[in-house]
DNA sequence: CGACCTTTTGAGTGGCGTCAACATGTGTGG
DNA sequence: CCACACATGTTGACGCCACTCAAAAGGTCG
């Protein structure tokens, strides 16, 4: 059904029927309404791993749900030092930063090969005012990412190197969980570089830890497949109490 | 006016003629719709400094546009470390990372004597379905929440201590400034323990930095004045190339 | 004035970064 | 399919930045 390289048309309804939903826009909407949502959600896009899904200072045109596949979000400072911001999984909404003033401030960076719904915002932010539910959810999702770096602020400001390994483990772990697949055992989609950036380390850092956690029996880890022996040890760690 | 500690009821329409709008909720509003906003921004509320306006996991009534005064934000990890997310001056709104599930996050406590218009949320959800402008600015208001924790996520992540520190510095003079005060001299309503917490450093490294920087000829500093002497050499340290 | 909190400053330590060498994996073109 | 180049990951040696511990000065408030 490709018509041009990278853009989907889509002839079905697909929110209202979406797997993902319970991660993103449709979250108890009713299904009147629903059909609407749909109907503003009429095109996907496909990216090879490593493509750019926005840049910084882009104009804001849509935002974007994961239908599967994953991404990284960077800033840049002016000097070009760069940060990963965040890990985007399927079903997860992404480009909400870009509303303050319609630019996007970070960019988003396939990590694998992956395909995206696309909300163009406009038309969301109207329908949104019509569907309280709707907005509700928008809200939610908003201010569940100021949430999420209010963690990571956390983690940066106070925890030490393996203490966030452990916590980003966990807090991966979780999510991948949450969508189906196994909590002890995944791959990373991202480098030692990306995660070192993530956690506010350097790659070697990251690789010693890894090591370390495998000498202590706590993971076993073969490039970037992950599985996890000793969670408890791991959310001890992470600074959560047994 | 005041008829109880803490509560004063406001019979006079405020944020239509609010000298603190263009950081708060009333930015684009047009009149008759203003009126309405200050129908719903019936009271305000008084804290003496060191007092919480709302406390972690309490929930959401109302979201806060500071009158007059500074606030912290707080996050606890579950093992008890605290991090502060956010410091926040005269006209800003806080409370907003509440929306999610209708619980607040994070602490917020007065930093000095402070006094802050009560927007109550449910109404204010309401009202922003019937005033496009007014949802365009709550929409811009929590993104640009998520950008700025976008930016210290890029401190915490990359830079050095006196990076950081000069970052805030220059941060806060900006604020300031556009508040009307002067950007080159100004009072620190936090502790350095405080300003170490937002910076992920020691209180004693902050103060030997500021020693630093004074002696390096950039601020002068005694006790929580400020005065920045060398802008110029403070923003290269920041990263900004002149 | 005394109790307490905040800030400053010093001395010593260690965790993480830097630099470097090497191993392993991945992709590409002949 | 192999050869090669290049990206990614591992591991070691060493150094520095920021933390820890400690003591004392200065400021604030009852």
């Amino acid at each position: 059904m490709t018509t041009e390289i990278g853009r989907i048309p889509v002839a079905q309804p697909r929110c209202s029927t979406c797997s993902l939903g319970q991660f993103c826009l449709p979250v108890g909407i009713p299904a009147p309404e629903l059909e609407r949502l749909d109907a503003l959600v009429s095109e996907r896009r496909r990216l090879k791993k490593g493509e750019v899904l926005y840049h910084a200072n882009d104009d804001l045109h849509a935002v974007y749900g994961i239908r599967f596949g994953s991404l990284k979000s960077c800033v840049t400072a002016p000097d070009g030092r760069e940060q990963v911001v965040g890990f985007h999984l399927q079903g997860e909404l992404i480009g909400l930063d870009a509303v303050a003033d319609h630019h996007h401030p970070s960019t988003a960076i396939a990590l694998e090969d992956s395909e995206l719904c696309i909300a163009r915002f406009g038309e969301l932010e109207t329908l949104s005012r019509q569907v309280p539910s709707l907005q509700r959810q928008l809200h939610r999702l908003m201010s569940q990412e100021i949430r999420n770096e209010h963690q990571q602020l956390l983690a940066l400001g106070t925890m030490r190197a393996e203490e966030r390994l452990a916590v980003f483990l966990l807090n991966l772990s979780e999510r991948l969980s949450a969508r189906g697949y196994s909590a002890n055992e995944f791959v990373l989609r991202m480098s030692r570089e990306e995660i070192g950036s993530f956690l506010g380390l350097k790659l070697e850092t990251v690789s010693r830890l890894f090591s370390r956690f495998a000498q202590n029996g706590m993971i076993e880890i073969r490039q970037r497949h992950v599985k996890i022996v000793d969670a408890a040890a791991l959310h001890e760690l992470a600074g959560v109490p047994c």
